[in-house]
DNA sequence: GGCCTTCGATACCCCAGGGGTATCGTCGTG
DNA sequence: CACGACGATACCCCTGGGGTATCGAAGGCC
């Protein structure tokens, strides 16, 4: 009657790799017990979940469903595993965790004035690209993040709004474009020569387009100032280059709201002073843009 | 190294009752397997979650911890069987929860515009207590619910809201004050005659105070028909009576929103739908109360 | 203080079921 | 048509979850 994880992970492995060899490969066990389990599983839900040839393996929309289903559920449960060992330690501390990108300012900001706080703990840096961010707090390895909305998943999060500000294109100072005071979109789009970078997706695969592909952003500055390419990122990314590089703002840029973001359920009382610390630091105005509802720890 | 939900299951059993034996009896199994199983369950956390003597048994912090993480994750392991199911079956159904005390208005015209709508499925109401909903969603018997803010929690799930209205007091009409136009809370708390009703909390045990102690609203009515007490209502509550109440709107009331809650990782179409629908039924004026991000189906 | 009751832990047994190897059946493919 | 790739089946082994009987410690009671 109960599905029980192993199932679930096993299922998983399936779902992703849609080939019992390589997912019983990738689950270190063989692969008899691999379709054994699978149907099991199947005739205990009284549901197909995959269809299955000696050719091809595909999933049902019963199957679709429990993928997605599963994935936060074994996520959860990682997150109680270390949540609940970082319970029981001694010494209490937090996991913070931060796009590569951030701006170091508003990071160091927070960081010190929390560190000023009477019954701090010792707060843990993480740093990843952008996609590791929402894996990371659903998955436990992180307590807290910080997210750029409107382009990170916040689902399941709670999330209260810090700080927002506008875009800014970056160039190279040679540019044309970059004694301008301030910019369209349309601008940068009909200009040939300078194909905005492209960020991974989700999956690590990059949209088409012209641009050049990046995952960090050194690499990316550098790739900028050989004039090969150019970027749209929030504004406070200026204080972190200070040669080579032109920043203009772009006018219809879509706002961008860095928001401190928490696992729903979270009861940590280092959490919640974070993020009630957090959301004072800044003034009330930045934050309308977004609104949330409670505070962890209530 | 992985926890399996059976072993949440029995740590959440014993958690709650504090007692070996009566937890397993609960579980449908004998005492000392269940034992065995806690005990291996702390050995793979490493964790101590429970202190046991002869006479006593008392959650660790670890314990509270993992108790609280457990929880959400067996709904969502419920809810993710029964949605799985729910995919596979040839005709889609949606599921509804409201409240007992939902106005018939709200819901009529949500339910008759959604029928309307091209792409449509029976949806399924649920009627229940107030603390039932959220377990409802989270366990997957609902698929969309009608909360009340702010004295719902919507932890975990994205929200929209629906209408904010003002309460009233809802009074006998042979009663003083049922002649006012308007009333302040001070006003009400000051007249001993008037005991506001007292709602059960989450774990079914009721605050202190004068009041009657409800749990439906039927019963309620009748009891201040007969002049036992009073309740401050949404002032929607007002067509769901003719005779024998008076209503008088209290102003500095906190309002309350009405909102359309669904859980965060929903994909089904049909709820997108419903949402998608309902957010657009009410003047986007009522809805500034609060702000939420995203649909689901995207 | 000694006895009894209560309740979790231990000891020991049984077998369901999870995992492994060998092999089959089926479906593309050259 | 023969071969290769791949999921399903058959069969075996043994771990580990569940049961019964019993122990040991902690209060309560006379």
């Amino acid at each position: 009657m109960d599905v029980d994880t192993r199932e679930l992970r096993y299922f998983v492995a399936v779902a992703e790799e849609l080939h019992f060899g390589r997912a019983a490969d990738r689950l270190g066990i063989a692969q008899p017990p691999l379709s054994r389990a699978i149907s099991r599983l199947e005739q205990r839900l009284g549901v197909a979940l995959l269809e299955r040839t000696s050719r091809r393996v595909a999933l049902t929309g019963a199957g679709a469903a429990l993928l997605a289903e599963s994935r936060p559920i074994l996520g959860a449960l990682a997150a109680a595993e270390r949540r609940t060992r970082q319970a029981a330690a001694e010494q209490p501390r937090i996991t913070l965790s931060v796009k590569a990108g951030t701006t170091g300012e508003l990071l160091a900001k927070l960081l010190d004035a929390y560190a000023g706080e009477p019954g701090s703990v010792p707060v843990d840096l993480l740093l990843g690209d952008a996609h590791q961010q929402e894996a990371r707090l659903r998955g436990g390895e992180a307590d807290v993040a910080l997210l750029h909305l409107p382009f990170d998943a916040t689902a399941g999060f709670e999330v209260e709004p810090l700080l927002t500000e506008g875009q800014v294109l970056v160039l190279p100072t040679s540019h044309p474009l970059a004694r301008r005071t301030r910019l369209h979109m349309s601008e940068i789009d009909a200009r040939t020569d300078l194909p905005l970078a492209r960020w991974p997706r989700v999956d690590g695969t990059y949209p088409d387009g012209p641009g050049v592909e990046i995952r960090n952003l050194t690499q990316l500055y550098q790739l900028i100032a050989l004039g090969r390419g150019a970027v749209v990122l929030p504004e406070s990314c200026r204080s972190d280059f200070t040669h080579d590089l032109a920043t203009v703002p772009v006018v219809d840029g879509q706002p961008v709201t860095t928001v401190i973001a928490w696992p729903s359920m979270s009861r940590s009382r280092p959490v919640a002073d974070l993020v009630r610390l957090a959301t004072g630091l800044w003034p009330q105005s930045d934050q309308d843009a977004v609104r949330s509802r409670g505070v962890p720890g209530r």
